[in-house]
DNA sequence: AACTATTTATAAGA
DNA sequence: TTCTTATAAATAGTT
C-alpha cells in the first residue's frame, strides 16, 4: 500500500529503514489495539528495533505480566550505570558479583527505601532472566554441536563400511583361486571381518 | 478497509465477531512477520481469543523465549508423542495453563486481598520454579544422550578404522606374491581405499 | 512531518 | 466455511 509494491526483505538503506520501521510499528500497534477492541481478546505485542529500542501494546493486565521484564529494561533505558545495564555490555561474572554483593551489603542496611529495594528487585530480576536467556542459548549450541559431530561420525562410519565390503569382496575373489570353497560361505566370515557385523 | 467503515468497540454479533477475529488476527500476524524482516527488529506478538485459544508470532530467538509458555502449549496441541510422554504423570499444561488464567482472571477484580495475592504469587514462582528445573534436567538428559551416541560412534569408527588397516595388510601380503613391488608402495594406495584419508 | 498514488486489508455479500 | 469484490486503510516514495 503505497507508491509501489515492496517485497519482503531488510531494506538496504538505513534511513528508509528507519522511517518504515516508524510507520509500521504504529500501523501494528494500532491494529492490535483495534483487534483487541473489536473482538475482546488480549493481545500483547512487544517490538525491539535494531537499535534495542522497545515498543509494546498490550490490551490486558494478564499479558502486562508477560511484559514485565522488557518493561523493566525500558526503564532502565532511561536509567543509566545499573546493573542490568552493565550487564548487558557483558561485564565479566567477577565484576558483576563484586557489584551485586555490594548492593545487597547497601540493602541490608536499616534506611534504605522501599524504592530503592524496588530498584534492586527488578535489577535483579533482569540479570537472573539474561543469565537464564544465556545458559539456554549455550545449551541449545552444545546440543546442536553434538548433533553435528553425530552426523559427521555416521557418514564417515558409512564410508568406512563400504570400504570393508569392498575389500571383503575383493578377498574372496582372491580366496576362490587357490583355498577350498567353504571359506567363502557367508557364515564363515575371514578372522579380519569378526567386528564386521 | 471494507465495504464500509467500521467503529472501533466491541462487535455484538458473537458470528462476525468470529470471523473478524480470525481475519484481523491473520493480518495482525502478517504484518508482525513484515516488520520484523523489512527493519530487521524483534517482534514478538501474543493474541489470545475470547474463547482461550492462543496464537503467537515471534521473529527472533530471545523473543521465543520470552513467549515459550505459549509455546509448549500451542506444541502440545498438535503433538502427543515425547512430551507429553514424560510429564503424564503431572498435570497437562494445557489443564495447569487453564488453571493459571482462571487465577489471573479472579485477580484482576478490585477486590482481592493483598494475602490472596501474596499467595498466588508463591503459586506462581512455584510453577515458575518447576518449570525451569524440568526444562533444564531435559536438556541434560538430551545432552548425555547425545554424547553417549557420539561415544558408542567413534567405537565403531576406531573398530572399522583397524579393520581396515589388518584388511590393507593382508592384501599387501598377498600382493608381494606375484605383482610387482611398487604396488605396495604407501603412496600408491589400491583403489578399494582411496577414501580412506 | 505532510502528501498522495498505490497497494493491501478487510466488511459484507455470494 | 471459503471466495469475491467494493471500499477503507495503510503506506512507499515524494516534497
Amino acid at each position: 500500500m503505497g507508491r509501489r509494491k515492496v517485497e519482503i526483505k531488510r531494506i538496504e538503506d538505513k534511513s528508509s529503514r528507519q522511517v518504515t520501521f516508524c510507520k509500521r510499528r504504529n500501523g501494528l500497534m494500532e491494529k492490535a489495539r483495534q483487534l483487541s477492541i473489536l473482538c475482546e481478546s488480549s493481545v500483547a505485542l512487544v517490538i525491539v528495533s535494531s537499535t534495542r529500542k522497545l515498543y509494546s501494546f498490550s490490551s490486558g493486565d494478564s499479558m502486562a505480566k508477560i511484559l514485565s521484564r522488557f518493561e523493566v529494561q525500558q526503564a532502565d533505558d532511561t536509567k543509566t550505570s545499573d546493573l542490568a545495564e552493565t550487564s548487558r555490555n557483558y561485564l565479566s561474572h567477577k565484576e558483576l558479583l563484586e557489584i551485586v554483593q555490594c548492593k545487597l551489603e547497601e540493602a541490608k542496611s536499616d534506611n534504605v527505601s522501599i524504592d530503592f529495594l524496588k530498584s534492586l528487585e527488578e535489577q535483579l530480576k533482569t540479570a537472573l532472566s539474561v543469565t537464564r536467556d544465556r545458559k539456554t542459548e549455550l545449551m541449545m549450541e552444545f546440543v546442536k554441536t553434538h548433533q553435528e559431530k553425530e552426523k559427521l561420525l555416521r557418514e564417515e562410519n558409512q564410508i568406512l563400511t563400504s570400504q570393508l565390503s569392498k575389500m571383503k569382496k575383493s578377498l574372496e575373489t582372491e580366496d576362490v583361486r587357490g583355498v577350498s570353497p567353504e571359506s567363502s560361505c557367508g557364515k564363515n566370515t575371514p578372522e579380519t571381518l569378526l567386528l564386521l557385523k
